[in-house]
DNA sequence: GCCAACGTTGGC
DNA sequence: GCCAACGTTGGC
């Protein structure tokens, strides 16, 4: 299993987690798309690529806002792959291809995870930067919630971060969760 | 390496 | 259930 971001360096912690139902918490209002991060010397995007159609378990969220975030994903959702730390840029969009179930790792039962695919680099990466400086994008959640790993994209946001790094969302749209051939492409 | 932001823990 | 102390994230 891969590390999704600096929280995996994390010891799970023992704590007497009351014994609740995985799928008891609140689950917020489903947002249109994602965004989610990782420090990419733990785990990268071009790792997540060659991962190709089997994706990769997000695992190692330890942030509860951010677990109900990815309860409220479901199946083909899209999102954006932030490179934290390091490079501090949106570099590609990837997939929901598996809904959140617990984590494996996770004694306690209050962690979960969902399973993402790559599916296309952004031609122009969008920094963090770029973001702030941007008044259509000042107010993401990437800005005014720094520390939020996993966290929701308007559509509006979405749009114009994907026009902005050279994307039609047109061609994201729609697209089955199979599109992990799409991903083979970017490789070569 | 520093430190601001902020979520979590634990004493009361 | 409040809130101070503590620990972590993540930009700078």
């Amino acid at each position: 299993m891969a590390m999704a971001g600096k929280v995996q360096k994390m010891q799970v912690k023992k704590k007497t987690a009351p014994a609740a139902k995985p799928k008891s918490g609140p689950v917020p209002t489903a947002a249109p798309y994602w965004l989610m991060k990782s420090e990419p010397d733990v785990f990268s995007w071009e790792m997540l690529v060659a991962r190709g159609a089997k994706g990769e378990p997000w695992t190692g969220v330890r942030n509860y806002l951010a677990r109900n975030h990815m309860r409220a994903m479901k199946l083909g959702d899209l999102g954006f792959f932030y490179h934290s730390n390091i490079g501090k840029e949106i570099v590609g969009v990837l997939q929901v291809v598996k809904t959140a179930y617990p984590e494996p790792t996770d004694t306690t039962g209050t962690w979960e995870c969902v399973d993402v695919v790559a599916v296309q680099p952004l031609p122009n990466p969008i920094t963090l930067a770029a973001v702030k400086a941007d008044g259509k994008l000042a107010k993401m959640a990437l800005v005014t919630s720094m520390r939020l790993s996993v966290q929701p994209v308007t559509v509006h946001e979405w749009a114009h971060v994907c026009e902005l790094g050279g994307l039609d969302p047109k061609s994201l749209k729609g697209k089955p969760a199979s599109k992990a051939e799409a991903v083979e492409k970017t490789k070569a």
